[in-house]
DNA sequence: TCATAAATTGTGCTCGAACACAGTAATGCG
DNA sequence: CGCATTACTGTGTTCGAGCACAATTTATGA
């Protein structure tokens, strides 16, 4: 019934604790009979090193690094502030220290000032959010040579080892496609890229390419699937004269966290009729889908995502547990009636 | 840099770490002024125990007893045995054993014969889904002048002080009639209460007042909201009746997991046009999904809060940490489309 | 004043794993 | 044979909190 401890399997074997301990951890200096005796108990019943005790005795203050954009700059990022806090207190039984380090969203220069900053921290392990591909890709390969585990969320980056929490993009693409489907049968269809300062490009083209998946899968489908790329300053304009351009349009998917903008358009053009599908829960987002200019929003859980892989690291750290390669979140559909439980911090 | 240990704050209040200790436990045996002294110390420096020491010494053997339906006799509650074993993965740490009992759900005397057999296994904290509400009554308040902690899910019961976890019922009738208002505007609505065996006519009133209530609260809606109560023997014939009866129906809300039945009239029926929008993601109901009569599910999660239920009552004997009375489970809305990760175990 | 009780404080052991180091047995070699 | 080297095994300390018990100081009463 009790667990059984190094001091029982000692005692099983006829041996000293220090010689099972040997056997555990690979020490050598075990004569081979005695090894193979210690290591069939050990086999038998299963032993589970007491991990409290273990970390009782290296109890090493464990040193994170944080490296995640600026929330002061892109408030998207503010609720995996939350998230980290969340994980930290769920852990605060044990010596996790953590450096967080922001980074201009905009700037790959910053990206790499901040990472140096954080390296000169000499964390055991980082999480972070590889916004730049090329950046990130040579500091990931650079941590992958000091032997530093990264935990990386929101963006993957391929050509890494480095664990990966995060969405599956092409699949929330074909989930916005069926959400307008399902309430906008006939008229046409247009995806819009709102540019980002940074380059998002990936994350948007996988969208597109789930939505228009969808629609190919489907039979019978006449309209037309536009297709609208604008960048953050001329967001008005150019979006006015695309909508004026296409009097069919019945449905509407932003393939980021700005469809508040084109909500904002279409309330002030009086075409709140075309059906809207965005991204996050941020303010402007939700303040529109309550009003109902925007009907669902798909939420990428960032809080969650930095949750996660923070959590992972510190098991890791602190249990040996593996961390999971990579882990992609359950998509969620939000709408007005169901968006203020996932707003709660 | 390094956390503070008892070690520590001794040495600083010019005591023995056996003071600190009594100051820290309010055991008593210590003069008041250093008290005081100590007191302040430990509260300018947020002394914090190191958990691992603690559990290290108080090396018991948790013993927790879990009361819940049988999935052999309702698929619905299977998930939750995998909630129940992702929350022991993750305190493998920690000697915490569990006694499950599980209970025919369309039978109160059985409830309470495997209640007693729990309890003769002397279970230090509970976890049970209540299904039925008087018996329940009486076994919580049992429980609590046993002064054993008890947490429940899925059923509340107001008359009692055990925690629980689970969802907004009302709020979710307003998400599913949100939802066949986004997909269908004009016709009548149903709402169609399948009986089950067991009572869980709360559960179904509180998601039919949630429904009213969202129509209610919308203007120029001009059709009836239609009601219809189907004992599980006589599914078939008198929804067709019903269906019959109403040919401007055009959308239909199953307030448990019993969608399916209707779904499959609705195909024999040719009548698919018909939206619907169920609860629980059983397989029965996401074939439908799939298929396209059924709509949309609504996801009530019971893996997650048995995950949860079992994580707070572990966490309140290994850490003392309080267990929130009550916790609200943020609803999810799932269609054919991002069901697949919800299904994961 | 001194014995004794009461109040207060300090010491030392425990939990289980990890590891350093001491101890013992076996073998090699001149 | 004797001494050294290797091969193996056992002992004891550490981590921090908790608690029993010993030790010390202070108060009380005759």
């Amino acid at each position: 019934m009790k667990k059984y401890t190094i001091k029982d399997i000692a005692q099983l074997a006829g041996v000293s604790k220090g010689t099972v301990d040997r056997v555990i951890h690979n020490r050598g200096n075990v004569a081979k009979d005695v090894e193979q005796k210690v290591r069939a108990l050990l086999e038998e019943i299963n032993y589970q090193p007491n991990l409290l005790a273990r970390n009782l005795k290296n109890n090493k203050i464990f040193n994170i690094g944080v490296l995640i954009p600026d929330p002061e700059i892109d408030a998207y990022w503010a609720v995996c502030i939350d998230g980290i806090n969340s994980a930290l207190a769920e852990f605060s039984a044990f010596d996790v220290r953590i450096n967080t380090f922001l980074y201009d969203p905009t700037d790959t220069a910053d990206f790499l000032i901040r990472n140096e900053h954080m390296l000169e921290t000499s964390p055991d392990v980082i999480l972070m959010v590889p916004l730049f591909y090329k950046e990130a890709t040579s500091v990931l390969q650079h941590y992958q040579s000091l032997n530093i585990q990264v935990g990386t969320f929101n963006n993957q980056i391929t050509s890494s080892s480095a664990s990966f929490i995060g969405q599956d993009l092409y699949q929330s693409g074909r989930i916005a496609a069926k959400l307008l489907h399902s309430i906008s049968k006939n008229g046409d269809m247009a995806i819009i890229h709102i540019d980002e300062k940074y380059k998002n490009a990936v994350h948007m083209q996988e969208k597109e390419k789930g939505f228009k998946s969808y629609y190919a899968d489907l039979e019978g489908f006449e309209s037309s699937i536009l297709k609208c790329k604008i960048k953050y300053v001329e967001t008005e304009d150019k979006l006015r004269d695309f909508l004026n351009a296409h009097p069919n349009l019945e449905g509407i998917f932003v393939t980021n966290s700005k469809a508040y903008h084109v909500a904002r358009l279409l309330e002030a053009e009086h075409k709140t009729h075309i059906k809207l599908v965005g991204y996050d829960l941020i303010s402007q987002n939700v303040n529109y889908l309550n009003s109902g200019t925007i009907d669902f929003l798909i939420h990428q859980n960032p809080r969650q995502q930095a949750y996660l892989g923070l959590k992972y690291l510190i098991e890791h750290l602190v249990f040996d547990k593996q961390i999971p390669e990579k882990f992609l979140l359950p998509i969620d559909i939000i709408n007005s009636e169901n968006v203020t439980p996932f707003l709660r911090p």
